[in-house]
DNA sequence: TAAGATAGCAATTGATTACTTACTTAATCG
DNA sequence: CGATTAAGTAAGTAATCAATTGCTATCTTA
């Protein structure tokens, strides 16, 4: 058992994208505060000490998949909303996109809720931070172009559409946890934009 | 300094009523998963080994206060919707009302997604979990009721219309945290429910 | 190919945590 | 009032965790 194939010696910088693969993994299987360097380690076949040949301490390497997150999240809702013929279906694919994410990593809205009630003021908190004002900014912009474009009610809150937008999810995520069950938020995310879309639109 | 009045010498009851309000008081100032018994007990005036005088173990805290969680948070929330004359009326009043709560115990939502996203199956999550599904079905059977009354668009899915309901309130709390100010939820609400019950309402 | 740099290991450290134990003090009540 | 019970303290324990250290093995490159 245990054969342990010669170890393999990676680079530094492959080390490090393996350890955030290595946390993204545990985080969809357990509560991401529990989650130890000793766990990442054996997860990525490394002795917990080694760990810290590439990260100064355990913060950095949340604030590495902080990054992680940031990057990929954006990126794919931009590009799902960049395909869009007006800003309603913009924000529909933005939503479709997001929970697509999440359904690959149900561990990250999980982190990112634990990592924004931290008491301290870590770099993973404020990646998370800026993270989400920048979500909720093209959010509103998204919104203003849809109450001038004659799409979404022209006396809606911008801010307050967005930030149940985000909610939105969020209640899909505590039903997935609720359920154990991810996946099934593909087929209930779009009844529940549905509601979302007719809370917005322009009064018919 | 520490000046330590005669130390009081409480009923077994009463420092269990005390653990559970110090637990919730920590819990609006900290990550709720960071809360140890010794900060409870330095709260509490008490040391720390004390404590297991009136539990017998750290989860059994933990259930206790989701126990007095549920019994209020449920009551609060079904007095505002008895007080209302329509199906979705009670809706908006519950809404308000949850939000009431948690502007009073910030801590609250925290502590149960907290609880939720647990990998171990203990005594504390599952009050949690089954917390949430009598909620759900009391919105569920609401929003029955309005589509039923011809308040609520027929055609609604009450099952999403529910999970929107609550995440809308988890929307709210992660704005809450974001600003670092959680009574700007009372002004924030109306805006946010506006938008729900448009999502829900008959069609105009 | 020799030398320096770097990734990894095994073992350890100091801090923190939930929980226990031995003893003390205050309340209760026959 | 005196004995019993229950609440509290102070000190300690074992386990766990992030981070360090001294050494080895492997890669890189001059």
């Amino acid at each position: 058992m245990t054969a342990s194939q010669p170890r393999k010696r990676l680079s530094a910088d492959e080390r490090r994208m393996s350890t955030v693969e290595s946390v993204i993994e545990l985080a969809a299987e357990q509560n991401p505060s529990e989650i130890t360097t000793a766990a990442i380690a054996t997860r990525m076949r490394l002795t917990q000490g080694a760990l810290f040949r590439h990260f100064p301490n355990k913060d950095a390497i949340w604030q590495a998949v902080m990054e992680w997150v940031a990057d990929r999240l954006l990126a794919r809702v931009e590009r799902a909303a960049s395909g869009a013929t007006s800003p309603l279906a913009a924000l529909e694919a933005m939503y479709l996109a997001h929970i697509g994410f999440v359904i690959e990593h149900p561990g990250v809205p999980r982190m990112m809720f634990g990592e924004l009630q931290r008491a301290d003021d870590t770099a993973a908190k404020r990646m998370v931070q800026t993270l989400i004002r920048r979500y909720g900014e093209r959010l509103r912009a998204l919104i203003e172009d849809g109450k001038a474009n004659g799409e979404l009610d022209p006396k809606l809150d911008a801010a307050a559409a967005a930030t149940l937008f985000i909610g939105s999810i969020q209640g899909l995520v505590m039903q997935a946890l609720l359920l154990g069950d991810s996946k099934q938020m593909r087929k209930a995310a779009p009844a529940a934009f549905a509601i979302y879309r007719r809370g917005i639109a322009k009064a018919c």
